[in-house]
This record gives structure tokens, C-alpha cells and sequence, in this order.
RNA sequence: GCCCCCGUAGCUCAAUGGAUAGAGCAGCGGCCUUCUAAGCCGUGGGUUGCAGGUUCGAGUCCUGCCGGGGGCGCCA
């Protein structure tokens, strides 16, 4: 509507329109509205009419003759400001819009309409046979995240992983199991771990004894040859991984719509560069004495080292991950033919092998190779010693919080860092998540004694993964994610307690009115600076969803959310709700807490983290 | 050698090319007989690594340096 009056005023005056509209938010506190800034608009009317008025002036003016244009619109208020039009809308009227939209859409505020588009997000990707660690999380926290907004934002996702159920490394866990562990079982709680502690055996025994090089070798033949008794022991052994798995995503609130296997893709993947690559002139053979691989550059005619080459067979014919990637891709785009993305979320030192798939299914060309994205996220680092600490097999939760304290604190040097791996030794999960439990429950105990212990249990759960996804979602996909307990963990400001702990004061609030929120009504007093604030926020959130979804950023949540319990917190200190002056005050605030309760829920909701009632 | 990412307050991080660069933590000082103090208020803290350029306007875009991390034909 306030475009519409702009764009005709300039229009009725043979200026240029700005190629695109861009609204911000006015400066300061406690006012709702929006914000224009005419510098674009006066800059290209200079310019076309070759006037001599300098910029920000001619902005200004501009800005002065907006202004009775826009007030004509009921309950907006314009200033013209330093070249800026801002125009401020009526709470009064406005808010009881907001909050009324709120409360009608409930879970759906946020949400936008669909639109009829898929897309699907590959994510999680763990080795089977392997550990589940710390390194992982953020892949998995990131990749559910982004499914949830992608969804909000209208999008129908295909949330789809891909094991790594093959390989080296379960050739030597396997050779592992059947000289020294033959017939034993995973424990049922402790799955993953099992698995785990029996790949870092299988490394240590290889290390230390390298004679038994060649028995891993023939097992490999072995699995080659597909022996029908090894097979079995593979599916069977890759099953307690899975299982392990989803322990964790349960945990986590995770789920999949397709699961592809690696092992799935390596017989099509050598057809594929048999059939199509070396035939198709793309490959180049170089077997027996080297590889097969893809000259990118020199196919591109590219003088500068880009995109390199990509080697796609070993020289004695086995498959390399590379080699099953590019079938993977094909099977997406089969079975969802109508995919208008398909993302990869996986960390950035990938990030050249990802062009190079890429690439090379365009110069396949397959029309869907521009629609393949590589969703980069850079690496969670751990202090070394915690890494150190974290390799010695038996570790009590107590030295591992003293270890990384000493780390955090670091005497003016910076304790060095690590990436955390599974090879140099993996933060595993379940030590982790216990230790975050541990903490989070040690709070709840202290701030709401008189909780019932089943409630402290699980507010402790919602407390100590929200405090951990926060931490993974809350900066930049392209920054690392410096670990450690104390910050992870922490419970105060930016974190996600501060945002739950916002929600239970609204549930509090509404337990207290009885529960039943108020008829609609538009506030007869004075708004206090911290309610206009508090509306402006929850009026801002819909578009945040959107900005969040079409840049992949979670962070822009986490931003909303923590401006948005602030902004509560703010207006709980400020506003009495209950005993508010008068009826309509009060049933004003009330609906405008449930308002924030609900938008808060929904925000966190798209992080994955559990908003409590109490806390 | 080539390529990618990062560099903002003591620390951890924000900031669709827009107004006086903001939060949290840590420090200091206040606020709980009144809706949950995991909160609120006040206070100090900056040459946005350096130098140029584009622009009415640059933390943001371009070029070159400096510093840190990562990646570059048979690992995944």
C-alpha cells in the first residue's frame, strides 16, 4: 500500500522507480514501522536529468514530499529524516492486527503458503561402522534446521541421507570383529558406541601390528568377490550402526524420508563411468597403470588450475566415493523428477570435490546440473586437550569439564585447536549428551526445586539440546563452531534458554489467567515503548522466515528469536499483565502474551528446539 | 604455485550497500514482601587487519598486501 502511493507520486512526477523496494526498520526503540530511503530514488532522478542538487539533499526533499502522501493512509504517521521516509504505523490499530494474525494461524504463523515446489536436502551422511561425534552434529543440527525453515517457507523438502555403509573402514572393522570378536553383540543401549570402540580397536591393532595388512586385504577380496557369509555379516553389523543412528536422531528429533546407501551406488557407478564417461570422451582411462579420471580444465579449456581433475575409478578398478556420487545425483533426479534444488549439506573442505560432481554431470549434460547446490558449513573445533582427553578410553564427566575449563581460560595464549574427527578420536555422543544432561539437570534443580523429578528430567533434556543446537545454529555457516562445555552450555544471554526461559514466562502468565486467552480487542491506553517493541518483532517474523529459507541461514532465526524474548523480557518487566489498570489492558496483554508464546514456540520449532511450559 | 573461508569491543559473535557499527559474556554499580531474577536497568569498552578503488553512501562490493584456517589426480 505504501508503495502504491510512493510509486505513483513519482510517476506523477517523471521519476525514475528504484529497480527493486527495499523497507527497513526505523532507528530506535519502542516504535513499529517502516523505513524508505530515498537515496536510491534521487540518485538515479540526478542522473537522468543531469541535475546539479547533491544526493542526500535532493533525498531529503523527496523524503518531504512523500510525507503527506503516505499519511493519507488511516493511522500512519510519516518524518522525513536525513533522506529517509519513515513511517510509522498506529499500534493501536496496527498490533491488534498483528496479534490477532498470531493467534488465529497459531503453528502457522511464519509459515507461508506452499508452493508447489520440492527440493531435497542431503544431510547427516554418517559411516556406518564408525563413531557419531561431536564433528557431526552441526551437519545434522544444520541440515534438520534448514529442512524445518525450507518447509515454512512453502517448500516441500525430501529429507534424504546417504550411508556410508562401505569402504576401508568397514573392511577392517569387520576383520576386526571376526579375529577377535567373533559372535559378540552390541549392548542395547550403547550401540553406536560399541561400534565405535571397536573401530578405533580394529585402527590400534593395525597400527601397532601392520602383519595383519594382508588378512585385511583378502577380507577385501573377499568382499569384492561378494561372499555370501561375509555379506551377511556386513548387513548384519551395518544394522547395529543403523540402529545406533537412530537412537541418535530420535534424540535429536530427526527424521528421514530416503535413506540411500553408498553400497547401493558402486555397481552403477562403475557402469556409469564405463558406459558413459570413458565412451562419452569425458574420461580418460589411464588403468593399469593409472586411474580413470576427469580432466575438468582441460575439457573446459580452462588455462588456469579451477576445477582440476577429477578421478573417478582406481587404477585397478575399484570404486572411490567419487565414483558413486555420480549415480547417487542421477537417483535423486529419477525418482523426484521434479526437484527445483537439490542441496548437499556437507562441510566446506568438500567444497571443490562438489564442483567437480557437479561439473561433470553438466558436462554429462543432464539439464538438472545447475539445480545441484553445495550447502558449505565450516568445521566444529574442539580444544586440543579435550580431543586428548576424550581419546583416554575411561574418562570421567568431571576431568573432561576441568580440562576444557583450563582450555577456555588459557593462561593469554590460545589453547590450540582440533577439528574433531573420528580418527583422532572421537567426542562421542552419548558421553556428551550425558554431560550436557548432567548440567542442564543440576540448574533446573537449583532454579525450580519444587518440580516434580520426572518434569526436572525433561525440562533438563529440552534445556541442554536447545543450549547445544542453539550453539551449532547460532553464527554463520561459513565460521567455525568453537566447542567447549562452558559456552555451549551456558544458560544465560544469548543462548536458548534465555528463549525458552521466555516461553514458560508466557505459559506462567496464561496458567494464571485460567488459561482462556481474550476475546480480540484494540488497546485503549497508552502502549508502553516496550509492547510497541514487542509487536514490531513478532510483526517481523514471517518475513525473517523467508530471508532465512532463501539464504539457508538459520542464524536468521536464532537472531529473531533472542530479539524477540528481549524484547518479552523487556515488556515483562515494564507491563503488569494480570494486574493491569483496566479489563481491556489486561486482555490486550494477555493476548499479546499468548502472541509471543505462540511465535516464540514456532521459532524455536524451526530450530528444532523444544520450547518447555515450565522450567 | 593456484583456489576457498575467516579477520568487527578484553572474549564469543551480530549487523538485506544505508541513519550515531550492535548484542551476549567477562568487569563495575543497582533491582526479588508484587505475573518464575535462566530476568531487568545503568556503566565503561571500536582507526570494523592494512592500503587503494567503485558509490550520493562501504564492516559489507572490487584490487593488492598482512595474519589465521582449509582444499588441490587413485581418503571419505
Amino acid at each position: 500500500m505504501v508503495q502504491d502511493r510512493i510509486r505513483a507520486y513519482l510517476r506523477e512526477h517523471d521519476i525514475p522507480e528504484p529497480a527493486t523496494w527495499r523497507f527497513s526498520k526505523p532507528p530506535g526503540e519502542g516504535t513499529w514501522g517502516i523505513s524508505f530511503a530515498l537515496f536510491p530514488v534521487a540518485a538515479a532522478e540526478v542522473r537522468a536529468k543531469g541535475l546539479s542538487i547533491p544526493v542526500p539533499q535532493r533525498a531529503q526533499a523527496l523524503a518531504e514530499a512523500l510525507r503527506p502522501v503516505v499519511e493519507q493512509i488511516p493511522g500512519v504517521r510519516a518524518e522525513a529524516v536525513r533522506g529517509y521516509l519513515n513511517i510509522y504505523l498506529d499500534p493501536h490499530h496496527y498490533g491488534r492486527q498483528v496479534v490477532d494474525a498470531v493467534l488465529t494461524q497459531g503453528e502457522h504463523y511464519g509459515r507461508a503458503p506452499r508452493r508447489g515446489e520440492r527440493l531435497m536436502v542431503e544431510f547427516s551422511q554418517p559411516n556406518t561402522h564408525k563413531a557419531f561425534h561431536v564433528g557431526h552434529l552441526r551437519n545434522v543440527i544444520l541440515g534438520e534446521s534448514i529442512c524445518r525453515i525450507l518447509d515454512a517457507a512453502g517448500y516441500d523438502v525430501v529429507r534424504a541421507n546417504y550411508l556410508g555403509d562401505i569402504g576401508w573402514h568397514v573392511i577392517k572393522w569387520l576383520w576386526n570383529y571376526l579375529k577377535f570378536h567373533p559372535g559378540e553383540e552390541p549392548p542395547e543401549e550403547y550401540k553406536t558406541r560399541w561400534v565405535s570402540d571397536l573401530y578405533v580397536e580394529a585402527n590400534r591393532r593395525l597400527k601397532e601390528h601392520p602383519e595383519y595388512e594382508p588378512e585385511v586385504r583378502a577380507l577385501f577380496q573377499r568382499w569384492e568377490a561378494r561372499d555370501p557369509e561375509l555379506v551377511a555379516l556386513w548387513e548384519k553389523t551395518r544394522q547395529w550402526s543403523i540402529e545406533g543412528f537412530e537412537q541418535i536422531y530420535r534424540l535429536l528429533d530427526v527424521h528421514f524420508d530416503r535413506v540411500y546407501y553408498e553400497s547401493e551406488m558402486e555397481e552403477p557407478g562403475k557402469a556409469l563411468v564405463e558406459e558413459k564417461l570413458i565412451p562419452m570422451g569425458i574420461a580418460r582411462d589411464y588403468r593399469p597403470e593409472g586411474p580413470v579420471v576427469v580432466p575438468l580444465d582441460e575439457l573446459l579449456g580452462l588455462e588456469k588450475p579451477t576445477y582440476r581433475t577429477y578421478v573417478v575409478l582406481r587404477s585397478d578398478g575399484t570404486s572411490l566415493y567419487a565414483t558413486k556420487d555420480l549415480p547417487l545425483a542421477i537417483k535423486k533426479f529419477e525418482e523426484y523428477p521434479d526437484l527445483v534444488r537439490s542441496i548437499y549439506v556437507i562441510d566446506v573442505r568438500q567444497s571443490l570435490y562438489m564442483k567437480q560432481i557437479f561439473k561433470t554431470l553438466e558436462l554429462m549434460g543432464y539439464p538438472w546440473a545447475d539445480r545441484l547446490y553445495h550447502l558449505a558449513y565450516e568445521l566444529v573445533l574442539l580444544p586440543a586437550n579435550m580431543v586428548q582427553e576424550a581419546e583416554e578410553v575411561e574418562l570421567e564427566p568431571d576431568e573432561s569439564i576441568a580440562a576444557s575449563a583450563a582450555a577456555s581460560e588459557g593462561d593469554g595464549g590460545k589453547a590450540p585447536l582440533k577439528a574433531a574427527s573420528s580418527r583422532e578420536g572421537a567426542v562421542l555422543l552419548d558421553k556428551f549428551f550425558t554431560e550436557a544432561h548432567r548440567r542442564a539437570r543440576a540448574i533446573v534443580e537449583e532454579k525450580n526445586p519444587s518440580l516434580p523429578d520426572e518434569v526436572k528430567d525433561q525440562v533438563a533434556w529440552q534445556v541442554a539440546l536447545g543450549a547445544v543446537k542453539y550453539t551449532m545454529l547460532a553464527r554463520e555457516n561459513t565460521r567455525t563452531v568453537t566447542f567447549d562445555w562452558e559456552k555451549a552450555l551456558d544458560f544465560k544471554g544469548n543462548a536458548a534458554p534465555t528463549i525458552q526461559y521466555a516461553h514458560v514466562r508466557c505459559a506462567s502468565l496464561l496458567r494464571r489467567a485460567g488459561g482462556a486467552i481474550p476475546e480480540s480487542v484494540t488497546p485503549t491506553h497508552e502502549l508502553h515503548p516496550a509492547e510497541i517493541q514487542l509487536i514490531s518483532e513478532l510483526a517481523a517474523f514471517p518475513q525473517t522466515v523467508q530471508r532465512a529459507a532463501e539464504e539457508y541461514k538459520p542464524l536468521h532465526i536464532t537472531n529473531a528469536a533472542f530479539r524477540l524474548a528481549q524484547a518479552f523480557n523487556d515488556f515483562y518487566d515494564r507491563c503488569p499483565v494480570l494486574s493491569a489498570e483496566d479489563e481491556t489492558t489486561r486482555a490486550f496483554r494477555l493476548r499479546l502474551v499468548a502472541a509471543t508464546k505462540q511465535t516464540l514456540a514456532n521459532a524455536l520449532r524451526l530450530l528444532g528446539i523444544e520450547a518447555p511450559e515450565v522450567m
